[in-house]
DNA sequence: GCATGATGAGTTTTT
DNA sequence: CTCATCATGC
């Protein structure tokens, strides 16, 4: 135990030895949250107050569960694998398959990735005559998410219109869909397991009393439904009263957008009476001037916490910024400093380049390719999200499950076998007319379509007999060939890539094999012995069915499922590690969870960061901050930040003023490369526009903005001028001439609004 | 059923 | 500008 809490400051110490009751954990950035946690756990076993089995610990993402479970071996000699370490989804997953049959799902369910669900919400609509223009299926898709993130069924649903009760109706026939299909969408694995435990009394309460100790990483992205379900598990209102061990960061919650609550933290202070809300605020990441303006700009924020971070690291380097008069010039700068700290030493990956949005990596990829650095750009497709990928994993989902119809729907007429849109049509009207899958319709067309369906059916069918007693990576390399996936690609002169992926797909099967514990032969398909097993009920006193917490999942799932299920909960890397000696590109968002000794934070423009559309949603603004405290909280030693006076967007050129963020970090701990541009630059007094040369000046861009201002009836950009509504402002950019003549103007609190020029009451300032 | 051009939209993302 | 999606023609 010395060994354990041997390196912890006085609040990391303090959070991981509090008794066993709630607690919140305000974790700054880099303030050893991670091991906070992993500590956590070990501490609780190794002092016996818990075994392995007792022990819940919940993450959002993959990496994050491997990482605690990578850290908690190396703490604890004991076998990881019976601890319940994972995402929401996987647990539920996990939990899903153990009790299919009380949650009234197919032993094979299958999880519709968001691809996946999108086009069964298009199959709908369609099947259904649906208005796509009204009602089109992102905009469905949303709708049905949102309200599952809310824990809210159609039926619970008030719709307030008539498009709202569309809506509604089309979320009630969507959820029928998949039932009859036999699949669940990502909402659906939270929700139903949140269902499954709140209606079944003896289930909840074993796993209540199970789960003596859990812990959530990130709580504060957790969405109203996470929540619940976790009140829930833990039994807060029950006799226990519910212990959760929550570790959170309120100034890091950055999405919203997606239904994250950072009302959460609040909420469960409360509700969970936490006596102890400890905040870890020793930073171990970053050097003082970094953290000084990570800290004075979240400080503009109204909603928070409170918290401060510090280091003993010392001020370090002052951030640097720079003023470029064009994204190209802010990308050429970015190069020249990248070639100095490699010059000085500087690993290439422990150098990154941060934006707002996936568009401004254009520019920068291209100047980094020119200049023949090797870099990286996060976030493209997944493995498994890969086209040729899906398909083979289509064909895979058929075999283990024929009534996914968007399996089927993928793969029935690729690569072509001549069954078009037309045999499609015929087909869904006798699945519609009879309430059956696709694949079970088939019989039931005849003709040329029906001889053709009936084809692909019996290859289906072929492969499954054939591989009845076939271990997984063997089936999957079947598969590829009898699908004629492979020959397929090998016709294709952009192919070669997609065969090396699908190739690949048969070593991702032996590799998921031996990590999950299956043995090496052991047969892809459920084999009868499995099957009875798990129709078996396991009785607990009252002769309820509970689980045996720690049955291998092999009796609950086939390898051939649980690979299935590997595939859509964990979408793989999003590259093979090509040139892990690169420059480290991505979104902010992306970043999120990383550290770098070089940052670059770039496009620090009013409109692109904080991003247009955020002024409009209520707290946009402030999520926009948040994402800014991110950023800037990824560097250990040397921060850059950037902005440009004109850049290209959607083949239009945009004049931007820099960001309002510059104006709420700390004057000294930054360091101007270019002159520091007046706080109203544009107030027609001085700007650095007209002040001494900028490094690479460009005249052109210079008369093109005087010829702008000129076409702007009078006005000019860069003016301040006053509304009657929304107060003062500055015109940042003028579209048209005469009569037509609008202008973009950024009013500060009130947001970016476009006026009519010939129809707005402005003033000068 | 597939190649080609018109059209339109265009933050952030994990599961 | 650039990519994805849709309609049109062969």
């Amino acid at each position: 135990m010395q060994n354990l809490l041997h390196n912890l400051n006085d609040e990391q110490l303090a959070a991981v030895t509090l008794p066993s009751q709630s607690a919140l954990i305000l974790a700054g950035a880099g303030s050893g949250k991670t091991r906070v946690l992993t500590t956590r756990i070990a501490w609780l076993i190794q002092t016996g107050q818990v075994s392995p089995s007792g022990i819940l610990a919940v993450t959002f993402t993959n990496k994050a569960a491997k990482e605690m479970l990578t850290r908690l071996s190396a703490m604890l000699p004991i076998n990881t694998r019976g601890m319940w370490i994972g995402t929401f989804h996987g647990l539920c997953n996990r939990l899903l398959r153990t009790h299919h049959r009380d949650a009234a799902l197919p032993q094979t369910f299958q999880i519709l990735d968001t691809q996946d669900q999108l086009s069964a919400i298009k199959r709908l609509l369609k099947a259904n005559n649906v208005d796509d223009e009204k009602f089109p299926a992102k905009e469905v898709m949303y709708f049905i998410n949102g309200a599952k993130d809310q824990g809210l069924r159609a039926d619970k649903i008030d719709p307030y219109n008539a498009d709202e009760r569309k809506k509604v109706e089309l979320y009630q026939l969507y959820d029928d869909q998949c039932q009859r299909e036999g699949v669940v969408d990502f909402a659906e694995l939270l929700l139903r397991t949140y269902e499954l435990l709140s209606r079944n009394q003896p289930l909840r309460e074993h796993y209540q009393q199970r789960f003596q100790h859990i812990l959530v990483d990130e709580f504060q992205d957790t969405n109203d439904l996470q929540y619940k379900w976790l009140k829930l598990l833990s039994g807060h209102g029950g006799q226990q009263g519910g212990v959760l061990f929550a570790v959170g960061d309120d100034d890091q919650s950055i999405y919203a957008f997606r239904g994250a609550n950072v009302g959460n933290m609040s909420a469960f202070e409360r509700e969970f009476n936490v006596r102890n809300l400890i905040k870890l605020e020793q930073n171990y990441r970053s050097h003082g001037h970094i953290l000084d303006a990570a800290n004075v700009l979240i400080a503009n924020n109204s909603k928070r916490l409170g918290k401060n971070l510090r280091t003993d690291a010392g001020h370090g380097e002052q951030v640097r910024v720079y003023e470029a008069n064009s994204d190209l010039s802010e990308a050429a700068w970015i190069i020249e400093e990248t070639k100095n700290l490699i010059h000085d030493g500087a690993s290439r990956s422990e150098i990154a380049v941060l934006y707002r949005s996936n568009a401004q990596s254009r520019v920068i990829e291209h100047a980094l390719f020119s200049a023949g650095i090797p870099y990286h750009v996060y976030g493209g497709l997944r493995y498994f999200q890969r086209a040729e990928v899906k398909h083979a994993i289509a064909y895979l989902q058929l075999m283990d499950n024929p009534h996914n119809d968007s399996a089927f729907m993928r793969v029935v007429n690729f690569p072509a076998r001549g069954i078009g849109v037309r045999s499609i049509e015929t087909l869904q009207a006798a699945a519609d007319q009879y309430g059956i899958s696709l694949y079970a319709a088939v019989p039931y067309v005849t003709g040329k379509a029906g001889t053709s369906l009936a084809g692909f059916v019996k290859l289906v069918e072929g492969a499954r007999f054939e591989t009845q007693q076939m271990a997984l990576p063997e089936l999957v390399r079947v598969v590829l060939e009898q699908s004629t996936l492979l020959a397929h690609y090998a016709t294709e002169k952009e192919g070669a890539d997609r065969i090396e992926n699908l190739e690949q797909m048969v070593s991702a099967a032996t590799q998921f094999v031996s990590e999950e514990g299956y043995g090496q032969g052991a047969p892809a398909h459920l084999g009868p012995q499995a099957q009875a097993a798990s129709g078996d009920a396991i009785l607990n006193a009252d002769g309820v069915e509970i689980l045996d917490a720690d049955a291998p999942l092999s009796t609950v799932m086939s390898p051939l499922s649980a690979f299935l299920s590997h595939a859509s909960l964990e979408a793989g890397d999003n590259q093979a590690t090509a040139g892990q000696e690169a420059v480290q590109m991505m979104t902010v968002h992306s970043a999120k969870g990383l550290e770098f000794n070089n940052v670059f934070i770039t496009g620090l423009e009013e409109g692109l960061f904080p991003h247009e559309s955020s002024s409009r949603e209520h707290d946009g603004v402030e999520e926009e901050r948040r994402l800014m405290y991110v950023a800037i909280t990824r560097a250990r030693q040397r921060l850059y930040l950037s902005f440009a006076q004109t850049r290209m967007l959607h083949g239009q050129t945009r004049y931007n003023m820099k960001s309002r963020f510059f104006d709420e970090l700390p004057e000294d701990a930054l360091k101007w490369l270019t002159p520091k541009v007046q706080p109203n630059w544009f107030g027609g007094r001085k700007s650095a526009w007209d002040e001494a040369p900028l490094v690479g000046s460009d005249n052109a861009i210079a008369q093109k903005f005087a010829s702008k201002a000129i076409a702007g009836s009078g006005w000019r950009i860069g003016e301040s001028v006053a509304h009657a509504k929304f107060g003062e402002g500055v015109i940042v950019n003028i579209e048209g001439s005469g009569n037509n003549a609008r202008a973009q103007i950024n009013f500060g609190a009130a947001g970016m609004k476009v006026l009519d020029l010939s129809v707005a009451k402005l003033d000068r300032l």
